[in-house]
DNA sequence: CAGGAGCTATAGACCCCATCTATGACCAAT
DNA sequence: ATTGGTCATAGATGGGGTCTATAGCTCCTG
């Protein structure tokens, strides 16, 4: 009874088409090897499958009882198939990310709305978090990619450097006296400095930057999202550190400026990160393939 | 695309069991040889459907997709094999048999008893008509065999005697000066007749009979079945052709007594009707067997 | 940290069997 | 009868599925 599962897709053809030797030209192979295979399977049963006749073949009570199966079995690889074709041509499948919400907000979103108007069929899920979270479900599977600030060091992962972003101080017209100016570390301390809360990396980098010179960044006010940096710096409330891209329109608009600084803030590079021996999804492998 | 369907029993054991290893021990191969497998369904679907790690494989994304149509696929496959199981032996599948009434009751019922004693996961089908009724639906392949009184002429048919049954004329109490005389058809024609109603194969048989020593049987009461057929007898309407066998208890208990005739009445056969160059199914063989 | 014990991948050889061609037997319909 | 269809059988062939042997890798352990 430990079958070759092969017979059972001639047998299903055999039995659709109810003659062996049309079933032949469907899988292109021979009457007497659709002949042969049938064979098989009945004595592997010990009962006949067909009744033979002189045009072509029918099936017994036992090969309709064997049919009723085998039909089904045989309907859903033939989807089994035509769901991977969809899947490797992008016509379906899934992209799941990993990231920050500024990163998604500011960096990714035009990428995944050109991702998604050229494979419409991909169904996209952000999943917002820290670098470290994002790097946890990375390594449970949860997420095909995730898109952090560089370095990353870990080496279970792949990152590949995609973008770079460029730090900055920042102020609104309240503090506009310092438009055309370049600070000192010591002059930005006397103005009131605004930070992302959380332990986010960007805040541990400037932290240890400006400690490297020897002065402490102490916030006087401290927000828990992008947004919020952005709008704080524009009411005047102080000076916001935040990455120059994501305020682009601000600066331009100029509701804010850049707030220039004497000593130089190193450039920050994003980047996707896989895991690494490990295969990538079709849809993470275009995606990445867009971005760059 | 067109791929080996074996593949996928390999790939449903792999993904199941996580290791090739594994899969190759449940399919009684070599690793080697899974390894092989799997890389080919790989291959021919474009894109990788197993990590493979240091404990293992795992599936990716698009792997787990196939496996959820894969795996309903090869359960279906199991439970085919099991069913054909169970139809080979007999613990499940039915047996469809056709003839008329009389005949199931007084003939074939003891037997269909025995059948569904030892197999009881049999379901049993009986479908009673006329014989023509009961050639059509075997040729209609509507039951397996069929249960008439030979003779049977048709090249499409096998037909196998099974029982002899001998007709007869019984009488009731009323006629009791006949018990113990042989009469005459000259004789006969004098008592009341009883007969069976519809063209049966039986009333046309005596009739002939009768008519070829040149007298005309004319019924005084037809009826339409073999159990009023007994009644109407017993209750001295008159004399009743029936066959012996299904009067064998009224015989004993002496409720009624054969009437003896001076010319031989031919024994009739029973025959069991196949379908000729059809296979059997495995419950009919068994039925006929058990029934010879 | 070396080494053992898993795992999978690769290379190359072997030989089985799926498939082929050629033909036969049968039936149905012209 | 002949033709054209069906499936079955026989025998030959070669591709590929399977094997053994081995390498490479990761994890775990003494």
């Amino acid at each position: 009874m430990t079958n070759n599962y092969e017979l059972y897709k001639v047998f299903y053809l055999a039995a659709k088409t109810g003659s062996l030797t049309q079933a032949a030209k469907a899988l292109y192979l021979t009457q007497p090897s659709v002949s042969h295979a049938i064979k098989q399977l009945e004595s592997s049963f010990g009962l006949p499958l067909f009744t033979r006749t002189a045009k072509g073949v029918s099936l017994t009570q036992e090969g309709a009882m064997l049919y009723s199966y085998i039909e089904q079995s045989q309907i859903l690889i033939t989807l089994a198939e035509e769901k991977m074709a969809a899947l490797k041509n992008l016509d379906s499948g899934e992209l799941r990310i990993g990231g920050s919400d500024s990163l998604f907000k500011h960096y990714l979103l035009p990428h995944l709305e050109e991702f998604h108007a050229r494979y419409p069929g991909i169904k996209l899920h952000l999943n917002h978090g820290t670098t470290p979270e994002t790097i946890a479900f990375l390594k449970e599977g949860r997420i095909d990619l995730g898109v952090v600030r560089m370095p990353i060091v870990d080496p279970q992962l792949d990152v590949r450097g995609s973008f770079q972003l460029q730090d900055c101080f920042v102020a609104g017209a309240r503090y506009s006296e310092l438009q055309d100016k370049v600070l000192s570390l010591e002059m930005l301390m006397h103005y009131p400095i605004i930070l992302f809360s959380r332990n986010s990396r960007v805040r541990v980098a400037i932290s240890e930057l400006v400690q490297s010179y020897g002065y402490n960044l102490k916030p006087d006010i401290e927000v828990g999202s992008v947004d919020l940096l952005i709008e704080c710096a524009r009411r005047g409330l102080g000076i916001s550190f935040v990455t120059r891209e994501f305020v682009s329109r601000e600066l331009e608009e100029g509701s804010l400026f850049e707030v220039r600084l004497d000593v130089p803030i190193p450039i920050s590079q994003v980047g996707i990160m896989t895991m690494r021996n490990m295969p990538l999804s079709i849809t993470a492998r275009k995606f990445i393939e867009l971005v760059q």
